[in-house]
DNA sequence: TTGAAAGCGCTAACAC
DNA sequence: GTGTTAGCGCTTTCAA
C-alpha cells in the first residue's frame, strides 16, 4: 500500500531514476527499448507521479487560481464550468476562491493562492477600483488574466464580452420587430459592465428615437431594482424595456405583469447574460448570451505568459473582446403573435 | 526579487533554519526572544512560506478536492460557497472539479486530484450506482465525505439533509393552512433525494388523505417535467402541488398560470431546496431550505480522519443527517388572502 | 543515450 | 530550547 516512487520503477526496470523520469515525463529522447521496459514496469507497479515533488523541483505546480466575487452570482457557474474543463484538458488543476464580494477577502484569497504557488491567476475582480491594488501586486508575481470585468487600464491582460455589441444586437432586434419607444433599466456606478451597457444604450438608441436616452433608470443589478424601476418608467408608456442584465429583467417582467401590462404584446422586455433564469422566466426572456466557452478558451490562452516582457513586465497588456450572441425568446416576440395560443 | 527562503531568514536572524521553521510553523515551543527576532526578520525580508516544499516534506498539502456533478446545477453554488469559506478558514485550499454529470469524467477528476495529493475529498456523486466504484477506490486512499447524495451503503462518510423531515414540514404546513387534497410531482429513479422525497410524501400524506398517494407523477428534476406533470395531475383538481424540487415547482407554477389556475388561491405549490430561483418566482415559492452552512461545517468536521480505523479502514461509516427548514412564501399562502392586495 | 549526483524549500528525528 | 542532519520524490545539470 506504500506509495510507488520513481525509485521503485527504476529498480524494477533495471535503469536509473533519471531515465525513468525522462521516459515518464517525456522530457528528453530515450531509447525505444528502454522506454518500453520502463513504461511496463511503471504500469505494473501502478506508479502515479507525485505532483508535489515535481512542483517543488520544476517550480511549477500546474495549478491555476480562480478568484471570483461570489460563486452564487448566477452568471458565474457556467463560466467556472468552462474554465474548469479547458484547464483540466491542459492538465492543470483549478484552485477556487470565493471573495464574498469583498475586496479585503479578495486580497486575502489572492495571497493564499500565491502562497500555494499557483502558476497563474484567473480573476474576476470584485470592484473596478478597490480590487486594483491587490490585483496589480499579484500580476507582478504571476501571469494574471482578468475575466468579464475590468480593473482599470494597464493592470493586467483581460478577456471580456463586447458589451456595446450586445446592446446593439438588442436595439437592432427591437427596431426590426417594430418597437419604437424603448427605455432602459441599468445599474449605476463605474463597474465596467454597468457603464458600458449604459453608454451603448444611450449611443445606440438616440439614432432610433431621440427621446429614448432620457427614459433611463439607474440602480443596481438586482430583481428588486427591476421591479422598482418599472414603476418609474411605465408611466412613459415604452413599448420595450431594455434591461442591463437578466435579474433586472426578471424583476421588470414580474412588475409589468402585476401592473397588467402584456408582455410581449404591449411591451417587449430584454435582459443580458443569459443566466439559467432567463430561459425559465415567463415569458422566456430575450437576452444577450455571453460566449462563455470562448471566454474560457481565450483566458486559458492568455494565461501562458508571452515570451518577451519578463515576469514583472508591465508591458503592453492584451485585451480580448468577444462578440456576444442575441437569444430571441418570447419576451420580445413581434406584436402579431400577441395573445397566447388558445387552440 | 528572488524568493525568500527559510535559509535567508535564518541567516538574517542569526539562528538555524530549524528554529525558524519552528517559529513560523508553530510546531514546537521556542524561546520568546528568539521567536521575536525570527518573526521580525521574516517580516522584514517579506518571507512567504513555500507550501509546495512544506507539502512534500510533511506529506500534507493542506488541500481538499471538491468534486461535483455540475456546478451549473442551481443548488450547488451556495454549497460550494459555504465549503470554500469553511475550508479556507482552516487554512485549506479547494481544488474544484466539475464532472459534467458523467461518471467517467468523475473518475478521471478523482484521479487527477489524488495525483495532486489532496488531503481529502469532498464529493457529490454523479450517480448513486455508477459512481460507486471510483468513490470506493478513492475512499481507500484519502478521507472522503459524501455530500448531499448517497452512493450506496458503507462506501464513505456522508452528510446530507433529512429529506423525510423536509417533506413532513411541507405536509404539516399545507395541512395547517387548510389544504386537503395534495398531489406530488417527483422524480423517478434510485437517486437518494428522489427516492427519499417520494417515500416521505407517500408515507406522510396517507394519514391526511388516503387518496393522495395515488396522485403522484414521476419524471425528472426539471422545469419541463414540472410543466408536463401539471397536465397530468390538474384534472384531479388538487388544492396543493408538492414538488420534489424547485425546478419542478417553477415549471408547475408556469403551467398552472397558463391553465388559468390561481396560485395560491385555488392551489398551493411547494418546492424543495430553496435555490435562488425560488425566491424570484412569481408567486414566490414556498420551499424547504437545505441548511447549506451546516452541511458545509459538518462535512469539514468529518474530513478530519477519526483516530481509530486506519487509512483504508472501512470501519463504521458516519452518516450525518441535518434538519431542513421550511421557507413559507406566497405560493402557499392561506386562501383567505387569495386576491392580490389592491389597496 | 544513460547514470550519478545535486539539490528544490521545508520538516522531523535526533542530539546536545 | 536549539542546532545538526537527513531526507520527502522529483528534475536536471554534468559526465561518461
Amino acid at each position: 500500500m506504500a506509495e510507488v516512487t520513481l525509485k521503485d520503477v527504476a529498480l524494477a526496470s533495471g535503469c536509473s531514476i533519471a531515465t525513468v523520469s525522462r521516459v515518464l515525463a517525456g522530457t528528453r529522447p530515450v531509447g525505444a527499448e528502454t522506454a518500453r521496459t520502463v513504461r511496463a514496469a511503471a504500469e505494473r507497479l501502478g506508479y502515479r507521479p507525485n505532483h508535489v515533488a515535481r512542483a517543488l523541483r520544476s517550480r511549477s505546480t500546474g495549478t491555476v487560481g480562480l478568484v471570483l466575487p461570489q460563486i452564487t452570482n448566477p452568471f458565474f457557474p457556467s463560466l467556472v464550468r468552462e474554465l474548469e474543463h479547458v484547464l483540466h484538458a491542459e492538465g492543470r488543476a483549478v484552485l477556487l476562491a470565493d471573495c464574498d464580494d469583498d475586496p479585503l477577502t479578495e486580497a486575502d484569497r489572492i495571497g493564499a493562492l500565491l502562497a500555494r504557488r499557483v502558476d497563474a491567476l484567473l480573476l474576476i475582480p470584485v470592484d473596478e477600483r478597490r480590487s486594483r491594488e491587490a490585483v496589480a501586486a499579484a500580476a507582478a508575481q504571476v501571469p494574471l488574466v482578468l475575466l468579464d470585468r475590468g480593473c482599470g487600464p494597464g493592470v493586467a491582460d483581460s478577456v471580456a464580452v463586447d458589451n456595446a455589441a450586445g446592446m446593439d444586437l438588442v436595439l437592432g432586434h427591437l427596431a426590426a420587430t417594430g418597437r419604437r419607444r424603448a427605455c432602459f433599466i441599468g445599474a449605476a456606478g463605474t463597474a465596467s459592465a454597468a457603464a458600458e451597457r449604459r453608454a451603448a444604450y444611450e449611443a445606440g438608441v438616440a439614432a432610433l428615437d431621440p427621446g429614448a436616452p432620457g427614459r433611463t433608470a439607474l440602480g443596481d443589478f438586482s430583481v428588486e431594482w427591476g421591479r422598482a424601476a418599472v414603476d418609474r418608467l411605465w408611466p412613459s408608456r415604452p413599448d420595450a424595456v431594455i434591461c442591463a442584465n437578466d435579474l433586472i429583467a426578471a424583476g421588470a417582467l414580474q412588475r409589468l405583469r402585476q401592473l397588467g401590462a402584456e408582455v410581449p404584446g404591449e411591451v417587449a422586455v430584454t435582459g443580458c447574460d443569459d443566466i439559467p433564469l432567463a430561459g425559465l422566466a415567463d415569458p422566456a426572456l430575450t437576452t444577450v448570451r455571453q460566449p462563455v466557452g470562448e471566454l474560457a478558451a481565450e483566458a486559458a490562452r492568455l494565461l501562458v505568459r508571452r515570451p518577451a516582457g519578463g515576469v514583472a513586465g508591465a508591458g503592453a497588456r492584451r485585451t480580448v473582446r468577444l462578440a456576444p450572441e442575441l437569444v430571441v425568446r418570447a419576451s420580445s416576440a413581434p406584436r402579431e403573435s400577441n395573445s397566447p395560443a388558445t387552440s
